[in-house]
DNA sequence: TTGCTATTAGTACCTAGTCATAATTCAAAT
DNA sequence: ATTTGAATTATGACTAGGTACTAATAGCAA
């Protein structure tokens, strides 16, 4: 069964796009077709070469890492009063909520409102020693949660903060860190 | 200043994990050497071409994006009766400690235990509605997590998860979830 | 048969290498 | 001062997976 070309540049971008990794003979033989007629196919839907192409994914990759690695707390934050408040925004994507509902996999909220949690902390090593969280509505893919958090007790080495996470003006989610720092480092988060 | 045989390898190998995508030529600029040098050196230390490096980060990155997509599960489950129990292990990387301490992240050990949690439940839907969790010792980097969830309770629209995470025999976390299922869903998780 | 698109072929060139051999440099030991 | 051996550099042939360009051929409709 041989495609028209129509079809059969369809197809490739769906089979590059699903293995980025194949080669234009490997398309070739995949398609019955010469090289030449592939590698025209690519410059006609601009798509690059193999090399190229895994390159991409992997510097999206690295870059993930890095940022993940150098900028500690997930999502955005948009205010930092040390020791008093924070705020941040996360965007929930296809990556944070369940595939086949769209809705929010709890872990996300919990680590969106936990680090900012750390964050808002004026220490060196802040950890949560334990929390209390509630999710009081459902977050769904495309939705953006502003989290805000607010330091209510200050102890020595404890302190208490709460975390109000919310769609618009609704409340998706609220929590109550208690956060060991510094020395008295015995327990973690 | 130019390196002996033996600093300039050991820098090669850093340079090379910390920017895998150098090419030989710019290696060999760098360290002020032939590109026959770097050749040799890689030769010796058995680290691939540039485009391999590549490859590999790209290809692992891809195994990563499929897994996650399709096992929703954050670690190896081993066990599962559902409605019953359930055991997973997570072992801690690199990506789940903070860069400076090496200290395991909280949300981590939440997203191993709640998504046991939510595998547990033996129906179409579960989400997390509450949670109630404990930090009880510091998880470090190297160590491997063991989540054991039990149902403690079930009635018509809410089942009561607790998990308890063990690094070899030490308790590292505890936490109930009560979750909710199917058609109540009001809330998430 | 002409005209047009689609396909295939062929050539020169590119990058970032491998593999093998040979030549050169340098420093330490005799 | 010369020799020896390791380290370094050079050279040439070859590879994969391409780009860029030109040219030839195939298929089909007006």
């Amino acid at each position: 069964m041989k495609l028209n070309k129509k079809d059969r540049q369809q197809m490739l971008q769906t089979t590059i796009r699903n293995t980025p990794f194949i080669t234009d003979e490997e398309l070739a033989n995949k398609f019955g077709v010469s090289i030449q007629t592939i590698r025209l196919d690519r410059l006609e839907l601009k798509i690059p070469e193999v090399r190229e192409r895994i390159k991409h994914v992997a510097v999206q990759h690295f870059d993930q890492v890095k940022s993940l690695s150098i900028d500690e707390v997930i999502g955005e934050v948009i205010d930092l009063q040390l020791d008093q408040s924070a705020i941040s925004i996360l965007e929930f994507k296809r990556e944070h909520v369940f595939s086949r509902t769209k809705i929010a996999r709890g872990h996300h909220l919990f680590a969106q409102a936990n680090s900012l949690a750390v964050a808002v902390i004026d220490d060196e090593l802040a950890l949560t020693a334990k929390a209390n969280i509630r999710f009081t509505r459902q977050v769904k893919e495309g939705e953006r949660v502003v989290a805000k958090a607010n330091v209510v007790k200050k102890g020595k080495f404890r302190t208490t903060v709460e975390v109000n996470s919310y769609v618009e003006k609704e409340l998706v989610f609220s929590g109550d860190f208690v956060m060991y720092r510094k020395e008295d480092v015995q327990r973690e988060g």
